[in-house]
DNA sequence: CTGTTAGCGCATTCAG
DNA sequence: CTGAATGCGCTAACAG
C-alpha cells in the first residue's frame, strides 16, 4: 500500500530511464544538473519514497543494527540504548530494539530474529548470564560488539568486538575510599554470581583489602539479586550477622537503595554509623536520601563507542577498530563521605 | 555475506523444487511429512535462514514496527517501548527504535527514515510539542497508533489510534485527595505550556477546585521544564511567592522531586508544613524521601495495548480495534498523607 | 502433494 | 552524461 509508487512511475513521469532517477535518489553523479534538478521535482510531486527493502536486497545491506538488552526499562540499559541511538542516527543506521526480558533463552531466539532481518551487526548488552548456545548464534552474525560483556575465554572474546567498563578498577576505587575514610571492616554485598562485573568487583575489593593489608573475609562477601528488594534483605541479613562492618560496598545503586532502606530500619544511619557505596550512578542515584556515593560507569558513552565500533568496522576501518575498556570515576555524595 | 546460503541451495541439496523448502519453512501445507522433514534436514545441516528482506519483498510485509519516543533514557519512555517490545516479540514482530532527542525536527525525519524502511505500522509516543508538519509524514504510514498524545482538533485523531491516559481525571484525583485531606490552598507546577497532559491536568485541578467552591488563582499555577531542575527552580519561586500555599500539585515526578529539595532548602518540611504529589509513578517515585504520593500512569502497560491495537489492524481485527483511554490511579506515600 | 513461471523494486554491470 | 539488461532471494499463482 504505501510504497505504490516506483522508481520506474518517477521514471516515466520524468520521461528518463530508472538508472537516471536511482542516480539522483543516492545522489550519485552522471547526471545534468538540470535532469537532476527535473527528477527532484517530480519525485516530490509524486511522493516517492524509495524502497529500503528492494534497495537491501541487492545491496546486501540493510542500513540497521540490532540491539538485544535484558531489560529496556532499566536505566542502565535505556541509557545504553540512548548512546547507540544517537550515534546510529548520526551514521545513518537503524536500530531494532530487542528485549530480551532477562531470558537468555530469549536473547537466542532474538538473535535468529536479527538474522532474519539481515541487520549489518549487533550490539549485544550486558546478559546476565552465560548461555553456552549463545556462541554459535553469534558467529552467525558479520560482527558482533559486547557491552559490558566478555566471555570467559580470551580466544572467544578476540571474535568479538566489546567496550567494556573496568568493574575490576572499579571494585578497587570504592573500597581504597572506604579504606581511605578510616573503614577497615568493608562488606560486599556483590550481586548475582554469574555476573562477570560482579566477579571483577570482587577481585577489585579484594586487591585493595590486601593492598591495605586488611583481612578478606569471605563471609563479609554476601550475593544478591541485583534489585533493591534483593539489596535490602541481603542488608538486613548481613548487618545482623556482622555488625562490626561499618563500610558497605554495593553491586549496583539499587542494591544500595535497598541497603539504604535496611539500615533504616536496622536503626543504622547512614553515614554516620554506616557508609553505603552503590555502583553504576543510575540517575536515581543522586536523588535518594542520603545521596548515593558510587562509581559512575559511563552508559551513554559506552552505547555511542559500541555503536561507532560497530559501524567502523563494517566500513572496514581497520585502524579505527579497537576495542574499549572505560575506567569508572568515583562520586563522592552522602551516602559515604 | 551472511546469508550466502539461499532456498535454492537448500532445494539442490534436497533434491526437490523452490517451492517445497519454501512451504516447510513458511510451515504451509502441501508436504509430505517424510519430505517436510527430509528439506528441515538439509536446511539444518546448512544452517539456512531466510532472507527476510527478500521476503517483504514479495509479501510487502516486514513485520516490523516503529516507535517514536522523544528520549528512551527516559523512565516514562523507556516504560512504554518495554511493553512494546513485549507485545511485539509474542506476535512476531520486530520494532526499530527511534530516539527523537526531544526534537520534533528529529521526529519528521526518523519518520521518513521509517517510511523507508517499510515499516508495517508506527507507535508514536508523546512529544512534547506540536509539531505543524507532523501530520503530513504521518499521513504517509498506513498506520499510527498516538501513545498519549492527542492533536487539538478530533478530525486528526479520528485517523489515528490511540491510547492515552485521562489525564483530566488525573488531575482531577489529585486535587480532590488534598482538597480531602483539608487543604484549601493548593498550586500547581504544571509543566510545558505545549504538553497536552499538562493542559488537561489543569483543567482537572480546576475542575476540583470549583467544585469545592474553591477559588482558583490563575498565580497559583505555574509552568515550569518537566525536569528535576526545573521543579526545583518553580518550586523556589513559588514557595516564596505564594507562602500560603499548603498542597502542590506537580506535573509529574521529576517535578515533584525538585519540589521535594526546595522545600528543603526553603525549610518547609513535607508532608507536614507542605503536601507535595506527584505524578506519573516512575519507578524513582517510590524511592526518594519521602517517598512521593502520585498518580499512577500505566506506562507498560499502555505500550502493550497500543502495540496490540496496531498489530489488531494490521490483521484487520476491525472489532478489536477501538481506541483506549486508561484512567490513572491514585498512590498514597509520605509525600502527601 | 509437487514444480514452473513470473515478478516484488532496485542497483550493478556494461553499452552507448 | 544516459540507458538496457540482469539478478538480489523469495513467494503467489498457477500448472501438473
Amino acid at each position: 500500500m504505501s510504497s505504490r509508487i516506483t522508481i520506474a512511475d518517477v521514471a516515466q513521469a520524468a520521461g528518463v530511464s530508472l538508472m537516471t532517477v536511482s542516480r539522483v535518489v543516492n545522489n550519485k553523479e552522471g547526471v545534468s544538473e538540470e535532469t537532476r534538478h527535473l527528477v527532484s521535482q517530480v519525485i516530490d510531486q509524486l511522493g516517492y519514497s524509495p524502497s529500503g527493502i528492494a534497495r537491501s536486497l541487492v545491496t546486501r545491506r540493510t542500513g540497521t543494527l540490532g540491539l538485544i538488552v535484558p531489560d529496556i526499562a532499566n536505566p542502565y540499559f535505556s541509557g545504553i540504548a540512548h548512546g547507540v541511538a544517537e550515534i546510529a542516527y548520526a551514521q545513518g543506521f537503524s536500530v531494532l530494539l530487542c528485549d530480551a526480558e532477562e531470558n537468555p533463552q530469549r536473547e537466542l531466539s532474538l538473535l535468529r530474529v536479527l538474522e532474519e532481518k539481515q541487520v549489518d551487526g549487533v550490539l549485544l548488552a550486558a546478559p546476565r548470564q552465560n548461555t553456552p548456545d549463545l556462541l554459535p548464534f553469534l558467529a552467525r552474525h558479520t560482527y558482533v560488539v559486547l557491552i559490558n560483556r566478555l566471555f570467559d575465554s580470551d580466544i572467544e572474546n578476540g571474535s568479538f568486538g566489546y567496550v567494556i567498563n573496568n568493574d575490576e578498577i572499579g571494585g578497587e576505587i570504592i573500597t581504597q575510599f572506604l579504606i581511605g575514610r578510616g573503614h577497615n571492616q568493608i562488606g560486599f554485598l556483590s550481586g548475582p554470581t554469574t555476573s562477570y562485573g560482579s566477579k571483577q568487583r570482587v577481585h577489585g575489593y579484594k586487591a585493595a583489602m590486601r593492598e591495605a593489608s586488611l583481612h578478606i573475609r569471605p563471609q563479609w562477601i554476601l550475593p544478591c539479586h541485583p534489585t533493591v528488594a534483593g539489596g535490602k534483605e541481603a542488608a538486613r541479613i548481613f548487618l545482623q550477622q556482622h555488625p562490626e562492618v561499618t563500610g558497605l560496598l554495593c553491586f549496583n545503586d539499587m542494591v544500595a537503595i535497598g541497603a539504604l532502606q535496611a539500615s533504616l530500619e536496622v536503626g543504622r544511619s547512614v553515614p554516620q554509623d554506616l557508609a553505603i557505596v552503590g555502583y553504576d550512578d543510575i540517575p536515581m542515584a543522586a536523588l535518594v536520601t542520603p545521596a548515593l556515593t558510587t562509581c559512575r560507569v559511563a552508559f551513554e558513552e559506552m552505547g555511542r563507542l559500541a555503536t561507532q565500533l560497530l559501524i567502523d568496522h563494517l566500513n572496514n576501518c581497520e585502524e579505527a577498530c579497537n576495542n574499549i575498556i572505560l575506567t569508572p570515576e568515583l562520586v563522592i555524595r552522602a551516602s559515604a563521605v
